[in-house]
DNA sequence: ATTTATTCAGACAAAATACTCTTAATACAA
DNA sequence: TTGTATTAAGAGTATTTTGTCTGAATAAAT
């Protein structure tokens, strides 16, 4: 797979937080329970984005974590980059360190007009449009698999009778 | 990575044996050699490539390993879909299992076009392109760290005096 | 026939990745 | 001030991937 699966995590999470009308805080736990992922691994993950400044987070009560710029403003390539490191977009199809120009493999052209293609699509993608699309009719974030787990019966009990739906 | 690294040790090995002047049997233990790969292992990948019929074996003195149809006939997808499966071409950018035009996510047309395009790509990209172009100056097949492992001392060892080189 | 070079098969080990859990820090609310 | 909801941090576990090793099967060379 090209993305880890932390990243997938992180950019389903940034997507959502996207989607929704106002950006305020929103809990992990929420936003797991939506995803259908795992609480605290999603936390870990979502951590990355807070030290990498794209989310801002707040703790205790009524605190969760939030977009620290404008949707517009982040890309799909800024997400992944700050959850899989900047290689993505450098790194080989054959995985193979340092080579490039100077010594490339009987792929490299191909290759290397291949992966600009994909960076300039990430990079052109931003949370907002991908928020908007997510908004649209039957559109969705999360694997389908597993329809009701514990974190999202959790995610229902914690929302003090009020469905779990806030958008 | 997009390509696991028995798929891209498989991959190296097809180009190495398409870029010799002939077809024929080459042992494992050459190509681990000259490739910088362990031969335990890419014995294993190559076992793969024979069962897909990509390659033909031969046991024994003399034996080894030389592809079973035309280099021209062998495209760079072929060897990827047989050791990593063919869902490499049909797999999501974010690996979610069974989702697709009926209930899609906001990236999904940007991915598809993205992943026909590298799809294309692979299907069309022979062993024999590939193997033309590893035999042109300055091209590379294999990992340049480590520029002298046990695995190239013992099939220099192996060769019997003459020369590792045997293109 | 015996030795040697090779692939085949599969058990095993190590490393990387994915996931879980516990504890601490923080901040709101009663 | 006490309780509660939340993220932060990191230890610990499970699973997958990657790599190693040993022995068997096969066939050529001696
Ligand atoms: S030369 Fe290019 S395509 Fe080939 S291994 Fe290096 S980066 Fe990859
Ligand atoms: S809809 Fe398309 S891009 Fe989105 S998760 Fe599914 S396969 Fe991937």
């Amino acid at each position: 797979m090209l993305l880890s699966k932390s990243c997938v995590y992180g950019v389903q999470a940034a997507i959502y937080m996207a989607s929704l009308p106002r950006n305020e805080y929103v809990s992990i736990q929420e936003i797991a329970g939506k995803l259908n992922i795992s609480f605290h691994f999603l936390t870990k993950v979502l951590q990355n984005l807070t030290q990498a400044k794209l989310l801002m987070s707040y703790r205790g009560p009524n605190g969760g974590v939030a977009l620290a710029r404008q949707a517009s403003d982040i890309s799909l390539a800024d997400v992944i980059e700050a959850i899989d490191g900047g290689d993505i977009f450098k790194e080989c199809l054959f995985g193979l360190p340092g080579c490039g120009v100077a010594d490339p493999c009987p792929a490299h052209e191909n290759w290397t007009s291949m992966r600009s293609r994909l960076q300039h699509l990430c990079t052109s993608l931003t949370l907002e449009e991908l928020g908007k699309r997510a908004n649209q009719l039957n559109v969705r974030l999360a694997n389908a698999d597993a329809p009701m787990n514990p974190a999202m019966l959790l995610a229902a009990i914690n929302s003090k009778g009020k469905p779990v739906e806030t958008k």
